[in-house]
DNA sequence: CTACATACTTA
DNA sequence: GTAAGTATGTAGA
């Protein structure tokens, strides 16, 4: 037996926010009820509920909460003025639907929500709330649920609340009385998040065992009762049934009138056909046809496979679709069984859309990567890697199919003509052989890496991470003392505040929302008050401790102990690779405690050796190797230390009478022409007058003029042909270069000198053998 | 909740 | 002054 419980504000809430200007002719607002109303339908349609309850919030001026903190839910009560009639209106609604409503005298929703769940339970039923309220979370248990409609039926249990917030439904009163809930302006404790939050509850479980201040332990006990649902909240006796009741077609129609929902209206009677792409006039259930069946595959041989990874009938899965068959359907347990195995092993060819990804997914496939493939979104990519990669719109752009349905059979079956166009057009645009032998060759190596992972000894980032908490909680007391208050140091707001405002500090740099605070900024103050030598030592170390202790460490993988990075071969401008999950790319090094973090990542226990490599002065190289200018060629090729040969070449010295600052500023230049760095930059850089720095750049080019050729070499093809082109032909579109306003011609100038530079570096990285 | 801004990490 | 990602706070939908 099941029971539905429905949070009626809450899609009341977010359908109005989400939905612009709906109007019904006399002009009644109907976007939240428009919202709500779709809503209703969807969990009729998806669930068939016989036992079902809308709940609504029926608080008096004097409800409890409000008695205890008179500012409770102070900012709620702005509601929207045209959403009261709305949230009338959508009664009626659910009398003509035949879902019964429930709305108890002086009482908020949450609290009723409560303590239905819980008498149901106690019945019997297993208990599904739907709500996008995180505050409910408190009432899952073994047998009660919550649905998140929006985030497609999302079933959260036990485990998922854990997953999200990393504390369990019986201690979300007191995570939510230590972090605060905004929306309901239940205060929290100032400077806890969710991730300071549940680390607390998982060290110390209660409040009283935390080492909070006494002032901060009361707001956090206040907190937690405000957040605390009454599950006895007086149900009326006539609530026993709560059943559903046929829907009232006639009452239904009149509203739909009334508030010209033309396209539900339509509803009502038939079902609107779909444009586009003929839907496949059947999908094959490998998971129920081989358990009735011995043989339930359409097989194949030597055929072209399409994969596509997707969602049907709340399974997921992988639609397969062979030309000249149905769509095939495998869920992932139909995939252990050798019968399917077999299928995809007698393939040739696998087209797929991000297929690295798929494979992670589907593990037991790992051997197609073995095979020829044919992957839409690196394809897609490497035509051009400023367009959307969403399959949809790649679709749209390439094959002109309006295909906005999320339906996976209809996308998988694009897959095969799709692949022809897009493989004809990466011919015309000689992007073969960065396809075929950089790319592809490349993405087989990334899952390899991913899978494999890299270890990271925890307890040397644990003991780092204690190390940096102290450290920081000691500054910040150091600051609030000098400051006589608190402060959130992390908040940049605050800290403007306090230094321009209560210090008056001479601010200088703007930004958008105040003054800047930023590290720049903070250097240029040192000397103006000791706590800015506090502050700036927090950021660097808070940003240690939060980016490269905690989170790293919440990364490792429990099953292999090691961290597993996805690489994302489609995200850059560039062509270089993008690391997520964590950023194994920014892992710290130039400060001390950086580079303890960074000797973390070591052999593992099980291995002896950790190799690290690293090109030197590659891009620099590479600017030697394209412009051919000889003296850059000459440092090279005599292994000389770079910069101080910039500098010993500007300043006209000898190597050896090149001062530290000299060669510091020959490295900002080398650097910097890269970046297709201009005087004002430099200027900036160096804290130089821009004359000096033009200068500066004008000498530098004297020293290497085919430098100077080549990089206007460079801007002048972007001119001409509109985008940079590399050795191997891959190209990024710079529309800007012939821009008249000068800032942003400027900017696409510098994209022109540096993409080039940067997209040969990132070639040869991802393909040495190649290059 | 989501999107943006700020600040900081790397090559 | 190029290319990225993440944590955190904040405002507005």
């Amino acid at each position: 037996m099941k029971f539905y419980i429905i949070d009626a504000s809450s899609f009341l809430f977010r359908a109005y926010f989400a939905i612009r200007n709906m109007r019904a002719p006399d002009g009644f607002a109907t976007n939240a009820l428009y919202g709500f109303v779709r809503a209703l339908l969807k969990i009729q349609e998806d669930f068939h509920p016989e036992h079902i309850a809308v709940v609504y919030d029926a608080p008096s001026n004097k409800a409890s909460r409000q008695a205890i903190y008179p500012d409770y839910k102070g900012k709620r009560n702005k509601a929207p003025d045209d959403l009261p009639r709305q949230i009338e209106a959508s009664k009626d609604f659910c009398d003509a639907l035949g879902i019964p409503r429930v709305a108890v005298e002086g009482v908020e929703a949450d609290d009723t929500i409560g303590t239905l769940a819980k008498k149901y339970e106690k019945l019997g039923y297993e208990v599904f709330i739907f709500s996008s309220d995180k505050d409910l979370c408190q009432l899952i248990d073994v047998k009660i649920h919550c649905v998140h409609a929006h985030k497609n039926n999302l079933l959260i249990k036990k485990q998922e609340v854990f997953d999200l917030y990393q504390v369990y439904p019986e201690e979300f009163t007191t995570y939510l009385g230590l972090i605060g809930d905004a929306s309901d302006n239940i205060p929290g404790v100032d400077g806890i998040g969710p991730k300071k939050g549940a680390a607390l509850i998982r060290q110390y479980g209660s409040l009283d065992l935390m080492p909070l201040s006494p002032e901060n332990l009361e707001i956090a006990r206040l907190s937690k009762t405000l957040a605390t649902i009454d599950l006895h909240v007086p149900l009326p006796r006539h609530l026993d049934g709560c059943e559903k009741k046929p829907t009232n077609n006639l009452m239904l129609g009149e509203l739909y009138q009334r508030y010209h929902f033309k396209s539900l209206m339509a509803g009502l009677e038939t079902v609107p056909e779909k444009k586009g792409i003929q839907k496949p006039s059947e999908t094959v259930f490998i998971h129920k046809v081989s358990e009735a069946t011995n043989n339930p595959l359409h097989f194949i041989k030597g055929g072209i496979l399409s994969l596509y990874q997707g969602v049907h009938e709340e399974v997921e899965g992988l639609f397969v679709s062979v030309e000249n068959q149905p769509i095939q359907f495998f869920s992932k347990k139909d995939l252990q069984n050798q019968t399917s195995i077999d299928f995809f092993k007698q393939s040739t060819k696998i087209i797929a859309f991000d297929f690295k990804y798929l494979l992670h997914r589907f593990s037991d496939l790992e051997f197609l990567l073995q095979k020829d493939f044919f992957d839409i979104m690196v394809a897609a990519y490497v035509l051009n890697p400023d367009s959307s990669l969403k399959l949809a719109d790649i679709l749209q752009e390439h094959a002109n199919e309006h295909v906005a349905d999320q339906d996976a059979s209809w996308f998988v079956q694009t897959f095969a003509p799709l692949k022809d166009l897009l493989e004809l057009k990466i011919q015309e645009a000689n992007l073969s052989h960065v396809l075929h032998k950089i790319e592809e060759p490349l993405l087989k190596v990334l899952y390899k890496m991913e899978k494999k992972g890299i270890y990271v000894d925890t307890a040397e980032l644990e003991s780092l991470s204690k190390d940096l908490s102290h450290a920081c909680t000691k500054l910040k007391h150091e600051v609030e003392k000098e400051l006589s208050h608190s402060i959130n140091l992390n908040s940049p707001k605050q800290l403007a505040q306090a230094l321009f405002d209560e210090l008056k500090l001479p601010a200088k740099v703007k930004g958008k929302t105040g003054y800047s605070t930023s590290i720049e900024v903070l250097e240029e103050l040192r000397a103006e008050h000791p706590i800015i030598e506090h502050i700036i030592e927090y950021r660097s170390l808070e940003k240690l401790r939060s980016t490269y202790t905690t989170n790293l460490i919440d990364l490792v993988d429990p099953k292999t102990k090691r961290i597993h990075t996805t690489f994302s071969q489609t995200t850059t401008q560039t062509g270089r690779l993008a690391s997520t999950n964590p950023n194994l790319q920014n892992i710290p090094v130039r400060t001390e405690i950086g580079n303890q973090i960074r000797h973390a990542f070591k052999a593992s226990p099980s291995s002896k050796r950790f190799l690290s490599c690293d090109y030197s002065q590659v891009e620099l190289r590479l600017l030697a190797h394209m412009s051919e200018d000889p003296n850059l060629l000459k440092a090279f090729r005599e292994n000389l230390d770079i910069h101080r040969y910039t500098a010993s070449l500007v300043f006209g010295l000898s190597m050896n009478d090149v001062s530290d600052e000299m060669r510091f500023r020959a490295k900002a230049v080398n650097f910097g022409i890269i970046y297709g760095l201009g005087p004002h930059g430099l200027g900036k850089q160096l804290k130089i007058p821009m004359r000096e720095a033009s200068l500066f750049i004008k000498t530098y080019f004297d020293r290497y003029p085919r430098v100077e050729e080549f990089l206007e070499s460079l801007k002048e093809e972007a001119r001409k042909s509109g985008h940079s082109t590399t050795l191997f032909g891959r190209k990024r579109p710079i529309p800007e270069i012939l821009n008249r306003n000068a800032p942003i011609r400027a900017q696409a100038e510098r994209f022109a000198v540096n993409s080039k530079i940067q997209e040969v570096n990132a070639s040869v990285a991802k393909n040495w053998g190649e290059c």
